[in-house]
RNA sequence: GAUCUCGUAGCUCAGGCGGUAGAGCAUUUGACUUUUAAUCAAAGGGUCGUUGGUUCGAGUCCAACCGGGAUCACCA
């Protein structure tokens, strides 16, 4: 897919290039004094105020060309918009229009000039001067677009391969430029989270991204070594244990925005590297944080996307109303009929079995209790539902619930029947978090290599001391991908991993 | 990792039961000073993903491999 040899295109492209320099005009000038956008011109534009739209400066990426001999009409394409260029032989310095007539689909230039209405009604910019900002060399897989009668746009031998899309990104935002509303907004939301818990004096923290023992999940990570100190180093797969360590510091709210790196397979949920949020705060609890997740991720679609109904896959999922709350159990029994509270393994299993859902061989009873939950329940979760109240089994950095045995205070939000956050009233008790990290330690020596290691660093900042805490983490990919109605987490990732081109 | 499916010109695609490669756009040349998928006339452009196999003959049938997509498994 490399092309060591240059196409009739590419080549055509150098020889004009090179015309353009014989002229004496630098093809790679170094600024250019821009002072409106494609959009600002179309919005400003009336028959009263066109005179204001004298001496428009546009810049922008040639992306359509209609010769007609002496004149020409040309779209160029900004960070705002499209908008039509006119150029006229007549109407710009002497010889400019012999260098116009080497400017290719793709070039960048500045133009010069004046609003106006062509004849079919168009606002476009009469050119009176340009100057070339930037010679293409490679030709754009460019498509051609129109509008239709309704103020649809009708495009023609689109770009669409996806591989070729997400590998050359920058291709696909110029040419599919409707893509770029999508990481606009993705950015929007990033800083709606931010503002939101700024405003509520939670400091926003980072922690290390490299460690020498990773924790906080059950997945494989990304292994590294450091030369200097000739250890073995690890990607983060959580941030959970690190922030944690600041609340025992004495920080009462604390948040990363950050990368996570887990080394499993990948698929339009996955991506080996994704954003995760995760918030601490002091003397709250998961009953307190379940509020305030719901608040937040109402709010974020009210005032990110202006509504609180999201269209996605043919169905609508409400983030009005208020969110469903059920405990675990009672679901398992409201979609499976079965009572699975305090059910040995072999009981799970023989429950598993009737219900037709495949154990992996060797399954832990939080591992049986997963996959029903998987199998039988969270295709049903497509309206905001707070599952809460979890086996301790399923959940070791939990707190035990304040009533019930056997049980964590833990609630993980459903949408879409996917898993959008994960929450807990934070595990305080040094001795209890020693026992269960000790009772992952034997899993993950008897072939778990999902368990969590035991973390003495962690467990003697609990032994110092943490408050009571609710903690929650939300993968900020999947809340992008919810809110935007996007189904494949590729297509809100700028640059998806892909499996390296062969050359 | 498993299954299904796709890979033909720069882009989007068509190629019946196996007979030697097609269209539109893009590109080049010519005409055209308000077009908008501009138009009109002509031209160039392909090791049909790769490697093998069957065959007189393979884009087409078979196998393996490479790459993508979808589904599944693991995970968020």
């Amino acid at each position: 897919m490399a092309e060591i040899q240059k196409n009739d295109q590419e080549l055509r492209r150098e020889e004009e290039l090179k015309l353009i320099e014989e002229a004496g005009i630098n093809p790679y000038p170094y600024s250019f004094d821009k002072n409106i956008s494609a959009k600002e011109i179309l919005e400003k534009f009336t028959d009263e105020t066109k005179d204001e739209l004298n001496n428009c400066q546009v810049a922008g990426r040639i992306m359509s060309i209609r010769k007609m001999g002496k004149a020409s009409f040309f779209n160029i394409l900004d960070e705002s918009g499209r908008i039509q260029v006119y150029i006229r032989k007549d109407d710009i310095p002497e010889g400019k229009y012999d260098i116009f007539k080497l400017l290719d689909i793709g070039d960048i230039i500045g133009v010069n000039g004046y609003a106006f209405r062509t004849k079919t009604g168009e606002i476009s910019l009469h050119c009176t001067d340009f100057e070339l900002l930037c010679k293409s060399l490679k030709p754009l897989p460019i498509a051609k677009e129109e509008i239709d009668e309704n103020g649809n746009k009708i495009v023609y031998d689109a770009f669409a391969d996806k591989e070729l899309r997400y590998r050359r990104r920058y291709i696909d935002l110029i040419v599919n430029s409707d893509i770029r509303k999508t990481f606009r907004k993705r950015s929007e939301i990033i800083k709606y989270i931010r503002n939101y818990f700024d405003a509520k004096g939670w400091m926003e923290v980072e922690t290390p991204t490299l460690q020498p023992m990773y924790g906080g999940a059950s997945a494989r990570p990304f292994m590294t070594h450091h030369n200097a100190l000739n250890i073995p180093l690890y990607m983060r797969i959580a941030l959970e244990l690190y922030l944690k360590r600041l609340i025992v510091g004495g920080f009462e709210g604390v948040y990363e925005i950050g990368r996570n790196f887990r080394n499993e397979g990948m698929d339009r949920n996955h991506n080996p590297e994704f954003t995760m949020l995760e918030i601490y705060v002091a003397y709250k609890d998961y009953n307190w944080m379940m509020d305030m997740t719901e608040d937040l991720v109402r709010n974020l679609s009210k005032d990110i996307i202006g509504k609180a109904e999201i269209e996605i896959d043919g169905k609508i999922i409400n983030l009005e109303q208020p969110f469903k709350r059920a405990k675990m159990f009672d679901l398992y029994k409201e979609y499976t009929g079965k009572d699975l509270k305090g059910k040995s393994l072999e009981e799970l299993l023989k429950i598993a079995d009737e219900l037709k859902v495949e154990i992996p061989k060797g399954a832990s009873i939080s591992k049986v209790l997963d996959e029903i939950f998987g199998a039988k329940i969270e295709p049903h979760l497509i309206q905001p539902t707070f599952v809460i109240d979890y086996p301790i089994e399923m959940s070791p950095l939990a707190k035990m619930h304040r009533s019930e045995k056997g049980i964590v205070e833990r609630f993980e939000l459903f949408v879409n029947g996917s898993e959008l956050a994960n929450a807990f009233s934070e595990l305080n008790d040094a001795r209890d978090q020693r026992n269960r990290l000790e009772e992952q330690a034997k899993c993950r020596a008897e072939g778990d290599d999902e368990a969590m290691i035991v973390d003495e660093d962690f467990l003697y900042s609990l032994e110092v001391g943490m408050p009571p805490t609710a903690g929650m983490g939300m993968g900020i990919d999947r809340l992008v991908m919810l809110l935007l109605g996007e189904k494949s987490i590729r297509d809100v990732l700028l640059f998806p991993l892909m499996r390296p081109e062969k050359i």
